[in-house]
RNA sequence: GGCCCCAUGGUCAAGCGGUUUAAGACACCGCCCUUUCAAGGCGGUAACACGGGUUCGAUUCCCGUUGGGGCCA
């Protein structure tokens, strides 16, 4: 690669690259077509290029209604967003490609009329017998080209028996074609491996290979950055790059992600989209640099906790990996769990009210009219989830405990509640709490330090009990915090619950022997 | 079946021929802090798939084997 890297040359070619994401609406946005997405948007915006989004939808059998849609509003969940593609339009367009018939048509056409493609009239029946004898013969399968000279007269036979052709692209037998691959280096495929394929499909419609190279040709793209399961498409692209005698773009193959199995990424392998992991409440930003992670690692590999902004500006294609990664939930969770903590109050709550009015917590009127009291409530757990999901549920006991004890955790019941004594204690501190007269952090652990001491306890003695009669477990915030953001009454009413519900369960009895 | 890609701990991953007694993170296990749980701090267990070369010297380069993945149908 000679002079490159100097001079104004480069520096146009920088702000020049068009790069795009394409992806078929079959489905939900997975992790690895997600990371695909992220390496394109970074690149492109590390280089101040255009990031460009196209819908593949020609496989009219495989395309599910509504999945175009889903995956731009996961795109918009994570903040990826596209400079010229559906909705936004752009100078290119349109980006959906059943909207580009035409142009697919058009070029086939040339190509025949150049006599560098041909129809081809063989039935799937004839095919498949080819097919049988190569694999028979232990070779690759591959289309004999025996209609690549049909007569006038053949032709008209064909079209007369009502077939309905595909157009092939015609191939060499002998030589190789080599991808000059960003990731890979130089990749050589046999020739006598790709045979004159398929580019038009008897139903008009153009196949993968062919539209792809039409789409990225007229779009302008420099790079073609796509997971790794389309390297052996390449060599096929290449040659219809060639055959239209179009500039072919630079290719970059990445790595793909597999499923913990290591299998390639199914529905099977539960959460892994991005819409699964939205819904149990993870952070956009977690998602991203977690992805990010996988196949690439900025010039400190010790720093890994890096905003949106950072990895623009760390992001370069040779710190990609060309080795598949296995990506890890638990992993994924902590490092949401890292950016949860980095929220402020205000948006830790909006988080949470998203979440918590499906989760049957309230309405969204009744939560916001709850105002500072939950925005504290919220903050209190803050530290001790890990998902905006976990923090909705580990919030629950702040709104009420059922009166039946079944709120009560079963284990912790029989330890802590049967210890002989504990209802009166508990009453003790009910009217401990009662009678603080500044409702006040400093105010209520005061009353309850000196409660404890009067009773020549030890703190825990009456911390856990207390913890788990008004919340129910034996987990969760520090107890005067808890206390504090019940109230009063409601920190008083609680306790003396539990203190009855010991006394009717006769539980004190059943620990006396301990 | 043919072709292609890949190979450092359970997972991600640094390393790009000697500076390595092979970073760091997650997970796991201890300890500290502590009213619980988290968070935080400290420490620990754990890896260069195998076999040949090349080289004064290979985790790093080449070949093969094995394993995993993908594409074609």
């Amino acid at each position: 690669m000679p002079d490159v890297g100097f001079g104004q040359k480069e520096v146009f070619r920088l702000s020049d690259i068009r790069v795009r994401f394409a992806p078929s609406p079959t489905g939900y946005l997975h992790i690895g077509g997600a990371r695909t997405a992220l390496f394109n948007f970074l690149f492109a915006r590390r280089n101040g290029g255009a990031f460009i989004l196209r819908i593949e939808d020609t496989d009219t059998e495989r395309t599910i209604k509504d999945s175009a849609e889903k995956l731009m509003e996961a795109f918009k969940f994570l903040g990826l967003q596209w400079d010229e593609g559906p909705i936004v339009g752009g100078p290119k367009g349109p980006y959906y490609q059943s909207q580009r018939q035409v142009l697919y048509s058009k070029y086939a056409d040339q190509l025949i009329a150049g006599g560098k493609a041909y129809k081809c009239y063989c039935t799937p029946a004839e095919l498949a017998a080819e097919r049988e004898k190569a694999q028979a013969e232990h070779k690759a399968p591959r289309y004999s080209g025996r209609c690549r000279c049909l007569s006038p007269e053949q032709v008209q036979a064909f079209e007369a028996e009502g077939r309905k052709p595909v157009v092939r692209l015609r191939t060499a037998e002998t030589g190789s074609t080599t991808v000059h691959d960003i990731i890979h280096g130089d990749v050589t495929f046999q020739n006598d491996e790709i045979a004159d394929f398929v580019i038009m499909k008897s139903d008009g419609f153009p196949t993968y290979n062919y539209a792809c190279v039409i789409d990225d040709w007229q779009m302008g793209l420099t790079h073609v950055l796509r997971a790794d399961e389309h390297l052996s498409n390449t060599p096929k692209q290449i040659w219809i790059y060639e055959a239209l005698g179009i500039p072919m773009p630079q290719f970059g193959h990445l790595p793909m992600i597999l499923a913990p199995d290591r299998s390639k990424l199914s529905k099977r392998h539960g959460a892994q989209t991005v819409e699964e992991f939205q819904e149990k409440g993870f952070l956009p930003q977690a998602i991203l640099n977690y992805i990010a992670l996988l196949g690439w690692t900025p010039s400190d590999a010790t720093k890994e906790l890096m905003t949106l902004d950072e990895m623009v500006k760390e992001f370069s294609l040779d710190r990609v990996a060309s080795t598949p990664a296995v990506y890890d939930t638990k992993k994924m969770t902590w490092m949401n769990g890292q950016y949860m903590r980095k929220l402020t109050a205000d948006e830790l709550l909006a988080w949470y009210l998203k979440f918590a009015v499906p989760a049957g917590l309230g309405t969204e009127d009744e939560l916001r009219g709850r105002g500072e009291w939950l925005k504290k409530a919220v903050v209190s757990l803050q530290e001790r989830s890990r998902t905006i999901d976990e923090l909705v549920e580990s919030s629950r006991f702040y709104f009420g405990l059922t009166s039946d004890g079944s709120a009560y955790d079963e284990a912790a019941v029989r330890k802590l509640f049967t210890k002989p004594g504990i209802s009166g204690l508990l009453r003790k501190g009910a009217s401990a709490l009662g009678a603080v007269a500044e409702w006040n952090l400093e105010n209520e652990e005061k009353a309850y330090r000196d409660l404890i001491e009067s009773e020549g306890l030890k703190g825990g003695d009456l911390i856990h009990p207390t913890r788990l009669a008004l919340t129910g477990k034996t987990v969760g915030p520090g107890l005067f915090e808890i206390v504090d953001i019940l109230g009063k009454d409601e920190a008083v009413s609680r306790l003396n619950t539990a203190a009855s519900y010991i006394e009717q369960k006769g539980l004190e009895a059943q620990g006396g022997s301990q």
